[in-house]
DNA sequence: TCAAAAGTGTTCACCGTACACCCATGG
DNA sequence: CCATGGGTGTACGGTGAACACTTTTGA
């Protein structure tokens, strides 16, 4: 078929990740250092360009992979950043990009060769361009899904205890909340398994492990039950 | 400063917009025959191309008013809509916009020479290219936005009974409410006023016109009032 | 024995929801 | 006089939030 769009412009597309893990009672930040101009050395987003016959799903996999060996995580696109200026490069719209993940899990994908590196979300360094502006949009996002469903699936390792998973929110919502609401809300949704099984790193009496459902909970998905929290 | 993108693929980027009006006790979009090919002669979003040098919310005002006439509005970007082949002419990345506006107060904008037109969401034509998607995707954000602030600022005229707010939450939720829980939930929030005159159109006894207090609503906003509806 | 974290229930205020009857008017 | 839409209030159950003490055990 014939295109008419030959007098439009082109420009260059790109995608920003930010990829949330939990560690330390803290959530994180995996930030790269650019290596390319302009900006080179300078701690970034982990970002890249678009290819012509690529989603941008497709492209923000192959960019975190190339840029930190994680891969098989899922991603959701956040909102378009296209100040004219924003990249003093060349006129580029960004398409932001976050995921949450597992910081053990994919440890050892990274540890070696690549120049990502966890950083507290409170003290991370101010990043190039308008990727602050990008981080502050994910955690916007990321507040608003903690609110309407689980998100411990992806953050926590597979056993976790209720302090874990508290901090948790704690650390997404920037508040503190009380313990005993915090469980009987949890309580109460019905997608926990109390393993038989102690945690005892972090005090003498230690605390209970916990698993997500999984099948529990898309059970309850399924039935339309929501996860208000 | 040297830019190192060379290399890069660049691409087409085009925005369309969904504008959403409300009238006759329905919800509306705004539709316009494609002009060009692919797809000439069909039903479609309003789009067009992203110039250089032009960010996405000018290039959705600029299109929105070179093919209806309107301006002015404010519009919100949705979300990118990427896959390779949505559109068959060339490979295009469109960022969807949508927009709330009372249909009367526009209506002379486009009366003549545009060949936009208002469909009742529920019976409007199919669209080209994943256009339906993006309005599937418009309306759930509409849905949401509805629950989370009063939106009869933009959709509905100055003056408005009792009942064309409630049927404009009901077809924007495709629900029916129940009219005492509907009126104490706004009087409850306390951002309307109930004015001295009577709209007799469609009623014998005729029914109170409210009109929406901005600057209450302003300072409600202002003071951390949320506005779950 | 004590420090440090774990674990556990109840009460109250508020909000969402269900629900039915009288009113005013023009034809 | 009657059909049509307009207008109004209450009661109940569920949920979110506040709140403090006991238990365990390693050092």
């Amino acid at each position: 078929m014939l295109s008419s769009y030959s007098a439009e412009d082109k420009l260059l597309l790109a995608v920003d990740c930010i990829i949330f893990g939990f560690g330390d009672e803290d959530l994180k930040i995996l930030l790269v250092k650019r290596d390319f101009e302009p900006e080179k050395g300078k701690w970034s987003l982990i970002g890249g360009f678009l290819k012509k016959e690529e989603t941008l799903d497709k492209a923000a996999s192959r960019v975190l992979y190339s840029l930190t060996g994680i891969h098989n995580i899922y991603m959701e696109a956040l909102s378009a950043f296209d100040a004219v200026d924003r990249d003093p490069g060349e006129r580029t719209i960004s398409i932001a990009y976050y995921a949450l993940i597992n910081i053990e899990d994919h440890n050892h994908e990274f540890s070696n060769g690549y120049s990502a590196k966890w950083f507290s979300v409170k003290d991370a360094p101010s990043l190039i361009f308008d990727h602050d502006q990008m981080v502050h949009a994910a955690i916007n996002r990321l507040r608003y899904r903690a609110s309407t469903k689980p998100i411990g699936f992806e953050l926590l390792p597979e056993k976790f205890t209720m302090r874990q998973l508290q901090k948790l929110y704690e650390s997404i919502w920037d508040t503190s909340l009380d313990k005993r609401n915090f469980i009987n809300k949890f309580r109460s949704l019905d997608i926990l398994v109390k393993l038989d099984e102690k945690d005892k790193e972090s005090s003498r009496k230690g605390s209970w492990l916990y698993q997500f459902d999984q099948e529990k909970y898309d059970r309850k998905v399924s039935e339309g039950f929501m996860f208000k929290i």
